[in-house]
DNA sequence: CGCGACGTTGATTTGCCTCAACGATTGTGG
DNA sequence: CCACAATCGTTGAGGCAAATCAACGTCGCG
C-alpha cells in the first residue's frame, strides 16, 4: 500500500522536487504501523530514525523523578516527531514516544539520511529548514508556558489545536499543560459555569 | 582590531575550513560593541542578524503580561544568541536581547548568510549543525525545568554554569530559574544553613 | 552626597497538588 | 455476550511551594 504521498506533499510545499528526488524518498523512507500504546522510542534507547506521521497520533513525553508524565509534543497527520538531541548526538534519550491511536508512520534511519544528503544535496537545505521549524515550535511552546496561569494555557491550547482537543483525553491534555487531571477538570468546570448561565 | 579569531576557532572545532572559507567569514561578519544595558534586539522588531559573543555577556528574555522578566538564555564568550524564529520567519520577535556587561559581538545579516550559503555550500552543513545544537540546548533547558523544584533547578544551574553564577546578580539568576528574587534568597539561606553548621 | 538597585527577612495569600471517594465509560477475558 | 477490571472525569478536604507586599540595611554610582 502506497503511503508516501503525504510526505511528498509535505516536501513539495517547502521546495519543488524533481522525479529523481521523489524516487530517492520512495526508496529511503519505510512504512510502519504502531498499535495503540506501542512505543516508538523508549527512554534510554538512542533515537535512530526520524518519524513522519501519516495517520494516527503519537505523543513524546518525559517521566520525572516523581513518576509524572510531561508531554512535550503531540504529532498527528503530516507532522514530525523526533528526539533530535538523541538522534544527532547518538545519546540515550530521556524521552518516550508512543502511540495514542493506531498510527502509520514513515521513517528514515540516520544512515539513510546521510546517504540522502550525499545523493541529493538539496535535502541538506530541506532538513535544515525542518530543524529550524522544530526549533521554532519548541520555543513557541516554551514562551507560551512561561508566565501564564494554567487557565490561560488551556485557553490557548483550545484555540491553537481545536482538532486535538476533541481527539485527546483530558489526562493527555493535562499532561501537556503541566497540571494534574483533577485541576484541569476544575478549570473546565469553572469555565463552563462562566459561560452558560 | 581583529576580533574574528574566536569565531574561526569555533567553526574549526566543528569542521576544518580552507583559506577561502576563512576569508569569506572575515568579509561577512561584522564587529560590534554593545554597552551595558543596551539592546541587541527589542520586542516587536525582526531579528535580522545572528550574533556570536566575543567578549562580555548578553541575555535573551521575554516579558510576560504581568511585567515579569523570564530569561531564556545567557550568552558569554564564544556562544551564539539569536531568536531563530524571528530570524528565519521574518516575524516580529516576542523576545528582547540586551547586554549585562559591555559586550563585543560578531554579526551576520540574513542577506549575507544567504550569500554565504551559495558562495560556500559547506556553511549549509555548518549552520544546520548549529541550529541542531541550539535546538538540543533549548530542549535540555526545557527538560531540566520540567518536574523539578526550584531548589533542584538552582543546584543544577550552579553545577552547570559555575562561572556564570559568579558573574550574574541574583536577580538575573532568579529570572532564569523562573522564581522571584525573594524566593531565591530564601533558598540560598536555607542551603548555606544546611551546609555550614 | 543622595538615589536607585540589590539582597535579606517577615507576614500573608494563592495557585495548584495530593489523597480519597464516586459514578460513568471503555475494554477485555472467560 | 456478559461480568469484572481498568480508565476516565468529577468533586471535596487539606496541604505545600512559591508569589506578593512590605520594610530595612547595604552598596555602587552619577
Amino acid at each position: 500500500m502506497e503511503m508516501i504521498a503525504p510526505l511528498l506533499r509535505f516536501f513539495q510545499r517547502m521546495m519543488p522536487l524533481d522525479g529523481e528526488e521523489e524516487q530517492l524518498l520512495r526508496e529511503t523512507f519505510r512504512n510502519r504501523l504502531y498499535r495503540k500504546r506501542q512505543y516508538v522510542l523508549q527512554e534510554g534507547d538512542v533515537c535512530n530514525s526520524l518519524s513522519f506521521v501519516v495517520r494516527g497520533c503519537l505523543r513524546m513525553y518525559k517521566i520525572d523523578d516523581a513518576g509524572n508524565v510531561h508531554i512535550l509534543q503531540f504529532a498527528v497527520e503530516e507532522e514530525w516527531i523526533n528526539d533530535l538531541g538523541s538522534f544527532h548526538g547518538l545519546r540515550p534519550s530521556q524521552l518516550n514516544i508512543d502511540a495514542l491511536e493506531d498510527t502509520v508512520v514513515l521513517q528514515i534511519s540516520r544512515e539513510e539520511l546521510v546517504r540522502l544528503y550525499t545523493d541529493a544535496p538539496k535535502f541538506n537545505r530541506l532538513f535544515r529548514v525542518l530543524t529550524e521549524n522544530s526549533f521554532v515550535q519548541l520555543q513557541e511552546r516554551l514562551l507560551q508556558n512561561i508566565g501564564s496561569a494554567a487557565e490561560d494555557r488551556y485557553h490557548r491550547f483550545l484555540e491553537l489545536y481545536p482538532e486535538l482537543s476533541g481527539r485527546l483525553s483530558q489526562v493527555q491534555i493535562a499532561a501537556y499543560l503541566g497540571v494534574s487531571p483533577e485541576f484541569l477538570s476544575r478549570l473546565r468546570g469553572k469555565m463552563s459555569k462562566a459561560k452558560k448561565p
